[in-house]
RNA sequence: AGCGGGGUAGAGCAGUGGCAGCUCGUUGGGCUCAUAAUCCAAAGGUCGCAGGUUCGAAUCCUGCCCCCGCAACCA
């Protein structure tokens, strides 16, 4: 089986943040957990690179736009390489291979009639150099510059949205372009009931950064236009309809609930234009807040994605993300129950369990497995179900119950009281390593170098599954060569409150989510 | 009355008609294999506000308040 995940292509007008981290982690999870299945994944990242906010933001720190996308980019790339995120490409729009297939759709667009000349009227303020739309002004004027903008006329391209409207509704109202969770679609289906598509204004005179509209070379195109075309260019197509690669269409598009407009509109606007097969699945999660307000870099309270690195580590970070509340949903983080909870649920929960078992087993222990254990059949049963429906936190969940059962289970049977059993203290630890090494297996999409530390704890190599194996537990296969403990360090070291910090780190903050 | 989501213990959340729950934190006790870890227990809530329906409402209805996103040609 395929599967095509994508993240947006972010916008590179600011450096990478923790918005940004999160939607590309969460798709870094699946994409280790299908590869994990064996299925053929293809995991897709990039940046948007075009358009007037780039232009203006580049000479502002008087850079040649390329190279102010370089430099940013390049952040963005670091970034997912610290974080461990295994994004099979990159896909710049300022990519030659993006501008070429772009300025084919374009021309094919024209000729099927589906663009046409017009003229766009709109409020322009001349001190930002942009139209505004009626909900950016505060008492009809703009708030950066105070002033009325003008009722400005200019010629320009429109493509015929309208025209798809019904045909989209259609597509989302049968499943055929699915919008998760269930809120998000009713939404997507509530304004595209309610509100009439009008026609896409796709070109633009004023802005120079772009990309050239082929039939008309005194306009660029609008960025969100040849955008959503990097979803099919960065798996190398050259912009020829019959010629579809194959991991089209996409399985997943991961994206934050500011960006699902667009995505219910111009992007399966263009498909339908071009016969091009509309994604599967779109998912759309939700925004933190910190501390219960909007990040915000005027109010300083940002909390940056190297914060974290820095202070928890890369398979920490990536957990601790996730864990905080319900992927789909909003909310709220801070820096002290972040600190709370990897102190509780790694260092306490993960990470004891396995200092405690391995201190034993170290000690004096041969292994048999008894084959058929109930709790990780259980528990990678539930670890299968919410994984399919994209409920990571759940996920984390249902593993960390697995860990909380085996600290039970060692209060219960008291393996260090045993001194002349060895036949009993063989099963106990036996069963306890089962499960430690199926919990290594779980968290392997998380929290990748972690698992590799256990397997090597362990004295286990994990390979991985075999094509067609179900994902369960099987026990005589894998462990067949039995266990050769070596306890290393502690998988998490323990932070140590400092309350004056957390104090500082707490106060009101905002941050700023667009793309 | 623009659209969608949310307001439940100190914090984060679950709970859609039948005894108000989970995790973390806090407090007390047990244990000693483990990173002051772990296990058991306890304290802690006018379920945003005000009305209504019902034998019974966190849950259904009405009105109001507050927070987040959207309200396209900024991205």
């Amino acid at each position: 089986m395929k599967f095509y995940i994508t993240t947006p292509i972010y916008y590179v007008n600011d450096e990478p943040h923790l918005g940004h981290a999160y939607t590309t982690i969460a798709a870094d999870v699946l994409s280790r957990y299908h590869r994990l299945k064996n299925d053929d994944v293809f995991f897709l990242a990039g940046t948007d690179e075009h358009g007037l906010k780039i232009e203006q933001k580049a000479q502002e720190e008087e850079k040649n736009p390329q190279k102010f996308c370089d430099e940013k980019a390049t952040k963005f790339k670091v970034l997912w390489n610290n974080l461990n995120i295994t994004n099979n490409t990159f896909i710049r729009t300022t990519d030659l291979k993006h501008k070429s297939a772009v300025q084919k759709i374009l021309q094919i667009l024209f000729d099927k009639k589906l663009i046409y000349k017009g003229e766009y009227e709109g409020l322009y303020c001349v001190g930002c150099e942009e139209y505004k739309t009626k909900t950016q002004l505060i008492a009809g004027k703009c708030p950066l510059h105070k002033k009325m903008p003008e009722l400005v006329k200019e010629d320009c391209y429109f493509f015929q949205l309208s025209n798809f409207q019904k045909k989209i509704i259609e597509k989302i109202q049968k499943n055929e372009f699915k919008i998760e969770p269930i809120e998000r679609k009713n939404e997507a289906l509530g304004f595209l009931k309610k509100e009439k598509l009008e026609d896409l204004s796709i070109s633009r005179k004023k802005v120079k950064w772009g990309i050239p509209l082929p039939f008309d070379k005194s306009y660029t195109i609008y960025v969100w236009v040849e955008a959503f075309f990097s979803y099919l260019t960065g798996i190398d197509w050259q912009g020829d309809c019959k010629k579809i690669p194959n991991f089209w269409p996409p399985d997943l598009q991961l994206m934050a609930k500011d960006i699902l407009r667009v995505h219910t509109t111009i992007w399966p606007a263009l498909l339908l234009a071009l016969d091009i097969l509309l994604p599967n699945k779109l998912f759309v999660h939700g925004f933190f807040t910190i501390n219960g307000q909007k990040m915000s870099k005027t109010l300083g309270n940002v909390i940056l994605p190297y914060d974290l690195i820095n202070k928890f580590g890369v398979d920490a970070t990536r957990y601790l993300l996730l864990a905080q509340f319900p992927f789909g949903q909003d909310g709220d983080i801070s820096m002290e129950r972040l600190e709370e909870k990897y102190n509780s649920d790694l260092v306490n929960g993960l990470g004891n369990l396995v200092a405690r078992v391995l201190t034993l087993a170290e000690r004096n222990f041969t292994y048999f497995s008894n084959g058929n254990d109930i709790e990780i059949k259980k528990t990678w049963k539930e670890y299968k179900k919410t994984m399919k429906n994209i409920q990571l936190f759940e996920t984390l969940k249902i593993v960390w119950n697995l860990i909380s059962f085996c600290d039970k289970y060692m209060e219960k049977e008291k393996p260090w009281e045993i001194k002349d059993n060895p036949e009993r203290l063989n099963k106990i630890l036996s069963n306890l390593l089962e499960r430690i090494y199926n919990l290594a297996i779980m968290i392997l999409p998380f929290m990748p170098e972690t698992s590799e530390k256990i397997f090597t704890q362990l004295g286990i190599k994990f390979e991985g599954f075999k094509k067609n194996e179900q994902i369960e537990f099987i026990p005589h296969q894998n462990l067949v060569q039995g266990f050769k403990i070596k306890k290393g360090e502690n998988l998490f070291p323990r932070k140590h409150k400092n309350k004056k910090t957390l104090k500082q780190k707490n106060t009101k903050i905002i941050l700023d989510f667009k793309f």
